[in-house]
DNA sequence: TTGTAGGCGTTATCAA
DNA sequence: TTGATAACGCCTACAA
């Protein structure tokens, strides 16, 4: 009866049933010039011939794709994929369809991912920037005031903020190894042209200042987030002549939880202990962190209230129609387990 | 100069340039039509502009919208985002765009999903069906073609298949605990209606059978994925007044390594000792499991395989236009660490 | 080598 | 209450 493989259209709906296509269109939509009658037929028609409204089209005309972009920079991050499918499911309810791009902390790669979500017209941005540098963020200027930015604080631009303080984070981190007694600390933390990692350090420089312990830049070793990358980090520092490492140090502090396990597998390898050879506080809080052997002493990011920030934002934004920018930000909190050593105690029993 | 907050399109490039737009996106398309001088021209007026061409436009007019959509159930899974990682990052050197969804293990989101997906005009669909039940999967029958399936056989669909052997894995894994004389395994999975899951117990079964030891459907609690619900299983299972738990068991069998560490949670909190008491093996092999205390014997999905069949069927449909449907099966491998104890072992000692 | 016209599936405006 | 028509931004025959 009807044409095989063709797309369902609203005019292959009016068609059949000998009616405008604009009047499907409106008895679709709703529209209350509709008879009853004649709505409950098109609907009833539509099922049966199984139509899907195209967004493409949707979109074009009215200039509203109900979507929002986000763009990460690890979407294995678990933080990142909890705040991901928060977002996600929640803005579902209000037919919002959330999509995510990886710019792996890679400038160039974030360009290319803020052109892609560019030509796809999405409804609002968020985006983690990979760098302080404007250059890439210039390409969202338009839209400022449909985007959120993650992590770092552009007091010129007029746009939405999520903002965690990394440089508590580090602080606290720091402070916690510092009044165990630790002096010597590796960082092990992203590039520091990265905004939160950036912060991280400066974070840690100021408790080692308030600790008056001068703090040694070199003693931050930066590389990407993976278990892999962690040890390597630390083999790179092994002298395998006098079986220890090359550089003296106490404690690890890490960018994420990850990087620390990666501490914990050069553990495994090179026969040192976690804690009482070498501290290690991670960040982020894994939820398996808290079974690690030994649990992990970690930052917690405050997932569930960037969740919210979120989702506050973008129901205010978009559903209500509100369009002043906002600002949130939350501090992360210590959670001492049992991977940092007090050196203090220690010396006081040899 | 130029209006001002209206969009770029071809049109204002064209106007800005007095020439037509047709041209424009001739130049813009490299069609070697254009002579080269105004192919420069245009292409820098563009950049100069700060031109993005609209994908609605596009994908509408050229029916391909250069994405990707996958259908996961719990985007919170390392595996999934893996794969998902692993595809959209290699995809989107050819152009594409990967977006995700999460069903929840609900087939009525899976259909809002569903819905959402085709209302997009993806190329490819990756689907990970909540159920055997065909009605959602019936939505998908027109493009069987460019439909990948995982985790479930549907031999009755004509579409792309990446296959991981569940049933093997549980088998695997039952195996393991019953070599060590556990013959009372409680199974923690999710609810039999979700195709893996019945796999995975199925392939227990099979274990059982093989050594003789009746297997008690009793046994099997279903749930879904989280260290809370896993523990939580426990919980219900545990009796204050005896202080032990109410059925007897040696072991236990989760569906994936986050509900193993429900039972790590419930072992901290009940003070029982894993493996002495009770031996525990997960499946999907977190990053982070090889690190847990015990570290946890599991079942290593075989993730990159997985990702890259899905590779290889993307890109031959989509780069060089094969047109025939492939199946991909893999097996899982049993991760042998130290949270399962030996039980001859163990009762010779006493 | 460049320009004109038509159409992809919708929605919105206006006329009937 | 319904129908015809234009427009959203782009691509592609075909004409110039």
């Amino acid at each position: 009866m009807t044409d095989t493989n063709k797309p369902i259209t609203i005019k292959t709906i009016a068609k059949e049933l000998n009616i405008s296509f604009s009047t499907v269109s409106k008895a679709l939509n709703n529209n209350p010039a509709i008879k009853e009658e004649t709505r409950k037929m098109v609907l009833d028609k539509a099922n049966e011939m199984g139509y899907t409204p195209n967004s493409l089209a949707k979109g074009l005309r009215s200039n509203s794709t109900k979507t929002i972009a986000i763009i990460f920079n690890d979407i294995e991050n678990p933080v990142l994929t909890y705040i991901f499918r928060t977002i996600s499911i929640k803005m579902a309810d209000h037919g919002y369809t959330t999509m995510i791009f990886d710019s792996q902390f890679s400038e160039k790669i974030e360009r290319a991912n803020i052109l892609t979500v560019l030509s796809r017209q999405p409804d609002f941005i968020i985006l983690e920037p990979t760098s302080m540098n404007p250059n890439n963020l210039q390409l969202l200027s338009e839209m400022s005031n449909r985007l959120i930015l993650q992590g770092v604080r552009y007091e010129t631009m007029n746009c939405h903020h999520v903002h965690v303080d990394y440089a508590h984070g580090g602080y606290l981190a720091a402070c916690a190894m510092l009044s165990n007694g630790h002096r010597d600390c590796l960082v092990i933390t992203e590039p520091l042209s990265f905004p939160t990692s950036e912060q991280f350090v400066l974070g840690i420089e100021r408790a080692y200042s308030e600790y008056n312990v001068p703090f040694n830049r070199d003693m931050v070793k930066t590389t990407h987030s993976s278990i892999t990358n962690g040890f390597q980090t630390m083999q790179k520092l092994w002298d395998y002549d006098t079986n220890a490492f090359s550089i003296p140090f106490t404690g690890v502090l890490t960018f994420d939880d990850t990087l620390a396990y990666g501490v914990y597998k050069a553990a495994m390898q090179y026969n040192f202990k976690i804690p009482e050879d070498i501290s290690v506080i991670g960040f982020d809080d894994n939820p398996l962190s808290a079974f690690s052997m030994p649990p992990l002493t970690t930052i917690h990011l405050p997932k569930e209230k960037m969740a919210e920030n979120y989702i506050s934002i973008l129901q205010s934004a978009l559903l209500e129609g509100r369009t002043e920018t906002r600002f949130f930000s939350s501090d992360p909190i210590l959670i001492p387990r049992d991977s940092v050593c007090n050196l203090f105690r220690r010396n006081r029993r040899n």
